[in-house]
DNA sequence: CTCAACTTAGTTGTGCACAACTAAGTTGAC
DNA sequence: GTCAACTTAGTTGTGCACAACTAAGTTGAG
């Protein structure tokens, strides 16, 4: 039987630490006027743009409600322009503006900066992000066999 | 030069597990009408009953802007008691009522049930949290000194 | 062809997080 | 003893997350 401390908890330290990398970021992300949730979605943009809401929802993990607002943030700041599709008019395309594409350029510094203050070589970085997404699999998939969406 | 690619990134993978683990808690805490941040406070108090508000905020880690509405609720909902402190009006003490110790016996089975969704041993929880733990204490430290509090 | 079932985005309401601020009480340098 | 600096909770405003819902468009079984 696995106590009820705080302290033995594995889902604290995992809160605890996703707040604390959202709030270095809040800092070093002052400068591009981004919350980490918007550079989440500015990422995955520069990677490939030109994606359906509903793309950058599965990218992300994240549902229109989450995302309708926040991309009108993105367009409010001349970040992003949607456009209802013409050959399926309930989908809406989230493209760049050239200011959105040209925000990559003062970006490129930031993973190294987070890097640096997590001190944690390439490799451990490999290893801790593989458990994560080992543990984020195993804890979805028995939540869905607990309360089936 | 650390890549801007999303799924290269530790913090994205922190930032999935982390509301990966609240969204099982969601379903779990339901039966005792908790949130998460609600059952973290419990969790503490459970412990260590008879708290001040800033000794809650010391170990979560959160500030009265979050603790001040959140333990209203608790209130409303009849699971503590706030006083003023007699020697010091500034401080304010939060106690369990009875219920809400009684609610600990509901509780009792939670930590299982996550552990078995994790699918991790007690080493390997172990071992997880004492990285994550120290990975809060670099970026946290590499913060303060990139901004000062 | 029709329309019930489905899909997609958006809206509404609740509860964190957190910055910035306020109000009230305490303390200590002088 | 006084008051400026500090401490402690609480308030206000913004932006996620997410459940529940709506609106509008699409599709396919019949």
């Amino acid at each position: 039987m696995a106590s009820l401390r705080l302290e033995d908890q594995l889902c604290f330290g995992l809160y605890a630490a996703s707040r604390a990398v959202t709030s270095l970021y809040r800092v070093v992300l002052d400068d591009l006027d981004l919350t980490y949730p918007q550079y989440l979605v500015m990422l995955a943009l520069w990677d490939k743009d030109h994606r359906l809401v509903k793309e950058l929802g599965a990218e992300l993990n994240l549902d229109s409600g989450t995302l309708s607002p926040l991309l009108k943030r993105l367009q409010t700041a001349g970040l992003v322009v949607r456009n209802r599709q013409a050959d399926d008019e309930r989908s809406v395309r989230v493209s760049l503006s050239e200011t959105g594409k040209a925000l990559r350029e003062k970006a490129q510094g930031i993973p190294d900066v987070i890097g640096a203050a997590m001190s944690l070589d390439e490799a451990g970085v490999a290893r801790m992000r593989a458990e994560l997404d080992r543990l984020t699999e195993s804890v979805n998939a028995y939540r869905e066999a607990l309360s089936p969406a």
